[in-house]
DNA sequence: CATGAATGAGAGTTCATTCAT
DNA sequence: TATGAATGAACTCTCATTCAT
């Protein structure tokens, strides 16, 4: 009894630990959006969170950790919402492609800021920190890289250098945040996504193969 | 005679003030390099420029004033070397984007820590302070702008979204400063130049035309 | 009952605050008195107080905070004491004045280089300061006014000017502590006020009505 | 030749240091009413006088010097004005003392705003200096006083405390500089000294003895 | 588990003073 | 004589972190 009650305690303590990991994660993002990771004040997010400032080092050890943590999580969201996404539409590459990098523009767009967030705070973490985070990058493009090279092995595509690919599309994407005070202003979201798209297959796709794609290129003269 | 002493006086004042600021301009680069402008005390910039914190602020208002001269600084080479190096490969559209995109990449290669730096910290100034900042980003590219207009213009490239292509280009340039981590490993600067540039190519100039740049094709299936 | 322990743990809390600042303001006088605000570090004000520097600013806002509460925790003392030691005496006019301002001068006396401070450092608070400084400093002498008011309305004293007649007086009090340099050698402080309190009675008294307060001229012609 | 035109130069270089200090001095004095002593910085009092910097250290050894020359410029005004104008009236103690209180108080409203400095920065100098500046205001009060105790010793005046008297005398002519917010806002100056003469005279002189100084005691009633 | 009072090192900035010109 | 660039110690204030309750 005494060892299945605390079981069950230990369970619910680990549920309540994470709720209050991500409650203080989400303050810290929305407060760092706000003001950037230097001027928040752990004060100020205790503020923004409702909890004492003593409690925040219950279940963080420093106020750099939080900003390991809270850039994690906002990578964590490609992990999980990027390949279920790509696999929702079939096998076709371009297909594939063309999901994938609207899925990934659209999580951007939902974490705008936070996505601008990891580009300016980074570099303020420590050399594992930011090991870290680059590896994490690489894996969340993961899924756009086997689509691109299934695609070249297929033949459907032009054989492109893969690297360079993947890396130039996770960038137009990651343009929607870091430049969204000049593309915000020009296209809306879907706009975005499809012209980039275009811009992309127009390397990707051979001349020849554009047939079965022409939905994705109705807007190429415009 | 006093006239002019005092004149040259002046002259000699104003050359050493410029001398001056330049020197911790290039100083606090340096070290925001290294720390990161939130990172680096005054005393840190002192040391680095070897000359004591009270003289900084005989030539800066505040640290603040300091990061905006220093992005600032870095965007006027931009608009200082640019459009002279398209300029000097004539008239046609291609090789004037061919030459000003390189001439772009050149430019952040050599400043590639303070590109970087540009996105980390612009978000730590004013808002006056960031409109200036995104305004010399604007006509920064404007020569490379010109240059899109033109070639669709003459009919020699598809009538693309030029607003989208430009932004592309700076991105992808940016891209090299950025993801250094990443392309740096993967190809060298040449390299790097050709490849974007084909890919940018293969949206910009309409398949049929592209015979006479096979030079800038002949490595489009590596 | 949970209602209650909250309500205990604030007042406890609001006597916590009110005795550290208390403490801080008394540190705060101790100090100026030796050195002068502008002198006073704020690290030499923990030292005094035994507390840490950080630790003065969960209490105050800033430094100069602390010296509008220290002047204006002065002037209150005389609020508070004056009116019911003149009220002590009774209703004559007379009575009434030499006893407000013996204990004015009494008040003086027992805090002599914090009155000196006041006259030394108002010009450092911001106008809204130094206005309620003056006010404060009207209010204060109010009991005195309503008595000289009282007895020339009751024909006991000369018709003097009011206004003229109670700032006199304080600033008579006040030279106590101004000059006390040169008072101080010269007088105890009784015969301080019985001396000023005669120079005073001397406008104030008519010469037929002096007998009744034989004992107040006792000391005129040593 | 050489030696004569040394001793002439000399002549004229002191001619030209004691002008400089003046500058200098005056131009302290104007800074200070504004700002206080601490608040003047040495640029500032640079600017104002319209020399450099480094300048005033060829008069003045440090910016305390300043303060203290400064002070003692203004106590010294007494010196030289008080006693011709006593002398000009003859020799009637009454009168000498209507005559130099006047003056006294005239004195301050000319310079009402480096007297309430004098109060507020004493206490910035070394104990040397605080001390030269009391014995300054004794000395300055000499003529008061001698006039008083001719008036006792002639029986003209009451017996009255001449320390008591005579500072008392200086302390309501100071407090038309210290107090000008209150006084300055109910009273003209010749109505303020017509008044606080009457206060003074009220103890001072016998009351059979008043007949004679009748204009003095005209608006006693009002 | 939760609080928030307390710490103290370190930040940006000012300014009296010096000295080469 | 006059300048003002240069110095660096000292200032006020902030804030990540700790710990008694």
């Amino acid at each position: 009894m005494t060892a299945s009650s605390t079981g069950s305690d230990d369970a619910v303590r680990q549920t309540r630990v994470r709720s209050r990991r991500r409650q203080l994660l989400d303050a810290a993002v929305a407060v760092m959006e706000r003001t950037g990771f230097h001027q928040m004040s752990m004060q100020a997010l205790a503020d923004e969170a409702e909890v004492s400032v003593g409690l925040i080092y219950q279940y963080f050890g420093s106020k750099e950790e939080i900003l390991l943590d809270a850039i994690v999580g906002i990578l964590e969201a490609f992990s999980d919402q990027l390949a279920p996404a790509m696999d929702a539409v079939g096998d076709d590459p371009v297909e594939r492609i063309a999901a994938g990098f609207e899925k990934y523009v659209r999580i951007i767009d939902a974490n705008r800021r936070a996505v601008a967030l990891t580009y300016r705070e980074s570099r303020t973490l420590p050399p594992a920190g930011q090991a870290r985070i680059k590896e994490l990058e690489v894996v969340t493009a993961a899924p756009l890289r086997e689509a691109v090279e299934a695609g070249v092995a297929a033949g459907v595509f032009t054989p492109v250098d893969v690297d360079l690919m993947v890396y130039d599309l996770v960038m137009l994407a990651h343009a929607w945040a870091l430049k969204y005070w000049h593309f915000g202003r020009l296209y809306d979201l879907d706009t975005y996504i499809r012209k980039q798209l275009l811009f992309a297959f127009n390397t990707l796709i051979p001349v020849g193969g554009r047939e079965p794609y022409r939905h994705h290129f109705v807007l190429e003269a415009t």
